[in-house]
Formats: structure tokens, sequence, C-alpha cells
DNA sequence: ACAAATTTTTAGTTTTGTCTAAAAATTATA
DNA sequence: TATAATTTTTAGACAAAACTAAAAATTTGT
């Protein structure tokens, strides 16, 4: 298995989520940022390797085989995401990027080790859920915080943009996981929102408030 | 700089030491374990980035710039070993093949933040010295036990072949970093030895005996 | 239903890194 | 110093992974 063809797998992996019928060769393309003759090529050695199933025109749908590979690589980038925040002080917007290439290490014991090292964690710095040995991993309760109605209020467990740059937006608002954030106000007009974090009231706009999630508790 | 590019430089750093006026291609491709065709082609490629000088049938000499990056990348590799087997349980035979993946990872901050958690470390579980962030190393004094006469004694401070199966054979022994070694014999014969390790008396091959290191004490 | 727009695939190149087989250069030997 | 042995390079192929340009299939809009 080589370093391309596990970036496919991730990749295909996450959109099966949005797209559970068959994932377009395009949707590949975008998130892999290269071009669709490209996904076209992949996809058929992959499905050689009976990773995923591929019919010209239909999109592609892993395998349980695929699915495994894809979750074991998962695995480890999120188990090296918390390595790298708890030991080495990086922070959370800063880690994604070497755990892509962490996260291709091949060594069964490493990962076992690393994982008992770390205590066991259950989710990664952006409150991503880390699959166990065997690939389960728990499903996290979560809400976009967009659909939140006024006066609604939770817990802030994770995001779903990894980006630097997001990730970076959010500390400067200081949000991070485990604030207690309450919705003031939603304005009809633009979507943006007025919500408190822990003592702090501040204003954001509707493309950031898809990007958190939020356990509720009221 | 690609993953193979960093492997022939850093062979090629190591060839050096034996051969200093020109590396030959079929050392080169020997220790890659290539065909010399394929050494050619990358020494080649490498001449062409200036990493090393290049003349048909001479052999090669890495550049000031070459042997740099060389140097990080046997940094890296040996503040990896050092941490597997520090704080994820490894022994010393297992380190060196999961090192050689690591040492690939791109991340200046990793690196550095792994030398401060690790204590900065002056040696690798071999012995083997630790450049730090200017590629300044100790040399650590040493002979082959091979060359010590009756009666010489030291410490065991390294290993020539880090291979699993010698450090294996090493453990079999109760051979291990910082034991006292003493000379009892060495037979002409063969040139065979029999040794005091700490308490223990045993006897080794010639082939064992030019593989460890030792700093003498008497 | 048919033309237009979009998506997807195919065909042909490129780069990296490998290989085998053959040619050329160097070194050893008689 | 010829000849033989060895080392090294060249030539030609191949696989992985990317690209561009063009063709084919599908979907959309009227
Ligand atoms: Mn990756
Ligand atoms: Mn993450
Ligand atoms: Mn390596
Ligand atoms: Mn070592």
């Amino acid at each position: 298995m080589t370093l391309s063809e596990e970036n496919y797998l991730k990749a295909i992996f996450n959109l099966e989520e949005q797209t559970p019928k068959g994932v377009p060769t395009n949707a590949i393309a975008e998130l892999m940022e290269t071009k669709a003759s490209s996904a076209t090529d992949m996809v058929k050695r992959l499905a050689e390797k009976e990773l995923l199933q591929y019919k010209p025109y239909q999109g592609t749908r892993l395998t349980k085989k695929g699915k495994n590979h894809a979750v074991k690589v998962i695995r480890k980038h999120r188990l090296w995401e918390t390595f790298l925040v708890e030991n080495l002080n990086f922070s959370w917007d800063e880690v994604h990027v070497v755990a892509e290439q962490l996260e291709h290490i091949q060594s069964e014991k490493l990962i076992h080790q690393l994982d008992k090292f770390l205590g066991y964690p259950k989710t990664d710095p952006h409150g991503d859920p880390i699959p166990d040995e065997d690939g389960n991993m728990e499903t996290i309760e979560k809400k976009v915080l967009a659909e939140l109605q006024q006066n609604d209020e939770g817990i802030c467990v994770g995001v779903d943009d990894s980006s630097s740059a997001f990730l970076k937006y959010l500390d400067k608002l200081n949000i991070s996981l485990g604030n207690k954030i309450k919705v003031i106000e939603k304005e009809a007009f633009d979507n943006s929102m007025v919500i408190q974090v822990d003592e702090n009231t501040l204003s954001i706009s509707s493309l950031a408030s898809k990007n958190i999630y939020i356990r509720k508790t009221s």
C-alpha cells in the first residue's frame, strides 16, 4: 500500500459519509487537490486491489477491506496528532500537516505502543474520535452550531474544518474544545450569530458556525 | 528532497568515512541493495542538484550541501531510535527499520521538540552520536574489540553492525552498552576471543569482535 | 426529446526510481 | 603489453503517479 493510495482511501472514506450511494470521481479529485483524470487512474488501481468497487461513470464505494485500511490510517493520524499536542508543544492548528506524513509509517508495534504511551485517548485535538485496534470508534453526539436556536446551549466538542486558518481564527476568538457556548441571537439576514463563549460575547459568521460542533446541554 | 535521494545521501555519507577518495558506484549499489545502473542514475541526479561531485568512473564525493543534508537525516534517525527505546518499549534491535521510515518526516519543529522531549540525548541506543541542530556531533573515542590485546579492558560503547540479527546475538550473550569487558585470551588460530563481560566469561568469534566498540580503560 | 453543459474517461506525456542487457572504461594478470 | 576480469555507464523498458487535451457518457434545461 503506497502513501498515495492511502491518502486516496482516506479521502474516499471521508466522502462516503456524506455520499453513501457512490463517491463521484470529481469529489475525490477536488478533495485530493488533483485532476479528475488522476483520480480515475487511482480509482482503477484501487479497484484492481479490491479496496473499492468501481463501475465507470457510477462512482466508487470502498469494500470492507478498503474501509478497514482507511480506518487504520485515520487511527494513526489521530494518535500522532494527539502526541504532537500532548507531548511536543504543538498547537491544534499545526498538527495536521505533520500527521499527514506520520500516518503512513508502517509498524504495528509503533502504533500500539504510541496508543499505550498516550493512555489510550478517545479523541484527537480536534475532537475527532480515535479508532481502537479493531477499528471501532465512539460516535460523538454532536450538532453543527449553525443549527442551534436562540438560547440553546452546549459544549464545543469538535470542528468540521481542521485547516490551520480556521483553527487560528478560533484561537483568536478564544473558542476551544470544552468551552460552553450559548446562542444569544440568530441574524436571519446573513445567518450570522451572536454567541456567548464562557464569559465572552461575540459574533460569528454563518460559515464559521457551520464548522463548529456542539454537544447540546439544553 | 525525496525519500530515495535521502537514503542514497546517507549511504554515501557513511561510505565516505572509509573511502575518502571517492565512493565507488558499486559500493553505493551494494549498500543500497540495488543495481549499479540504478546507483549511477541516482548519483547523476544528486550531482545535478549539487549534493555531490561526480565524474564518470571516478566515484563520488558529497558537497558541503550534501553532507549537511545527510547529517540532518542521521540526526532524525538517531533521535527517533532513542524515542522508540526510551518511551515506546522498543528493544535496540527493533528500532532501525522503523527509524528508516521516520527519518524522512519533514518538520523542523517536530525534530526540535522531539530533541527537547528526550532531554537532548548525546547518543542513540547503539552508542552512535546524535548530531545537534547545527550538525555537530561528539566524536566517541572507541576501539574495535578485535584490536585489544590480552588483559586489555574497557567499556562497551557501541556496535558497528546495527542489524537485528547481531544485536539479538549480543542480547543472548548479555552484552550491552556500558558493560565492562576484559580480554582473557586471544586465539591466534581463528582470532576468536575469550572475554569477561562484567561477571561472565564467554567466547566470541572474530567477526563478532570486529563489530563491538570499546572505550579502553587500561 | 434534443441541444447544451457537466462529468468522467481515454490517450498520450512526464518524472522518479527501478530493472536487464549490452557497451565502454578501468584494472589486474600473465 | 596484450588479454582477461571487473567496474561502470548507457540504452531501452517498466510501474507509479501525476499532467493536458480530447473523446465519450451522463445530466440538465428548454
Ligand atoms: Mn497522508
Ligand atoms: Mn484531527
Ligand atoms: Mn530511510
Ligand atoms: Mn542507531
